[in-house]
DNA sequence: CAATGTGAAGCCCTTCACAGCG
DNA sequence: CGCTGTGAAGGGCTTCACATTG
């Protein structure tokens, strides 16, 4: 008897964050032809305990099988559901600097159901490059653009100074959530949701904990 | 039987990785020539609670005045010292398709006091063209580098499937810490830091919480 | 017997609320 | 007064431990 909560039992953000890493191990299990694991297996390869990865799953629903372990494509498919990548999903990256263009070139997006449907930069110069499967827009035809294309999340990659810019543009345009990667906090209205991703923070975090040798 | 927590207080994780955050807007406030602010202020335009500010900060020693704030510059410092910029990183990219290209080109490390000392490449093609400031070096000299040059952090941005073998070299090199930007987990041996940053995951957070509507 | 699913305990982090200081 | 620093309370996540199941 679980708590079935008629409607949407809410995912525990720290288990949220887990669950794209279990499916990247799964995926590589079901591509090895693996039919079941266990979740010591699975968890052991990942650095995380078995019994952490049991809770995460229930959390999905419940069908592993005692004494047996779990279906590892039933696994995946939950998974999917769980964060949504049943359907298409739509993205656009902004500022096409370096990072923006590798990000374009990137081959891992449609194996997770995602396309970038278009890019944009201020520059001039670098509009109509092709980029990826994508030609560069300009950028005052954003608003424009991410409407026409249904575009739902979109990838901030230019400077800090205009990031809180192009936040304001894309949430008026619609999209539903931003991925930044522009080292400065942006605000948006409630009900967008914003991840930042920092590589220098992240570079700080290990200058701290190798200075201080708390692995 | 690592804690030797006898001393000197951990850092909580949380907070640890809040502290970048902190610095970057301090450091906006000090070009803006603002000498004293209060933790309602700087907290508000980082999202975060004024409580949680201070109680982050009292982690570092204790420092504001009652009634008045913090002093910008005085806080920074503290931050820096907590984070180990004090000294001079050594960093080196593994991996120099568009990702590793992009952030050997990357601006931000200079400011953290971290240079990008060496970058490494398989593909024979790539070997000995400039890219930011340094050239690009063969694989197989990686152990002999990366131990002449005393590379702090290894920046991984090689495929998946060549993700642990990197690791593994770079390990034996006497890196201390490693960015892994591969989709895949890595294992290292105990003393070893590692941060993974899945750009990947990222995405797949968002989608889950655009369809569960759950900001 | 092997491995699940989960109450219960414990830990960590956040938030509250306020005493106390400048 | 305004704002800090912090005990205490609260909430969320992880771990333990084991009854349960094929």
């Amino acid at each position: 008897m679980q708590t079935l909560t008629r409607f949407r039992r809410r995912l525990p953000m720290e288990t949220l964050s887990r669950l794209p890493v279990y499916r990247e191990q799964l995926l590589a299990l079901s591509l090895a032809s693996v039919k079941v694991a266990s979740s010591r297996e699975v968890a052991a390869k990942l650095g995380v305990s078995d019994a952490q990865l049991r809770r995460d799953l229930s959390y999905l629903g419940l069908f592993g099988r005692p004494g047996l372990g779990y279906q590892v494509d039933n696994l995946v498919e939950k998974i999917n559901e769980a964060l949504g990548l049943e359907q298409k999903w739509s993205l656009a990256i902004v500022g096409c600097g370096a990072l923006g263009t590798a990000l374009a070139r990137y081959e891992g997006f449609a194996p997770n159901n995602m396309e970038v449907t278009a890019i944009f930069d201020v520059d001039p110069k670098r509009v109509g490059k092709q980029v990826g499967n994508a030609h560069v827009q300009p950028m005052d035809a954003i608003q424009e653009i991410l409407g026409a294309k249904r575009v739902d999340i979109a990838i901030i990659t230019v400077p800090a100074s205009r990031a809180q810019g192009v936040a304001d543009a894309v949430v008026s345009a619609g999209v539903k959530a931003i991925l930044n990667f522009a080292p400065v906090a942006i605000s948006v209205p409630e009900g967008v949701i914003v991840r930042n991703v920092d590589i220098s923070s992240e570079l700080q975090i290990l200058t701290h904990l190798i200075t201080t040798g708390g692995a």
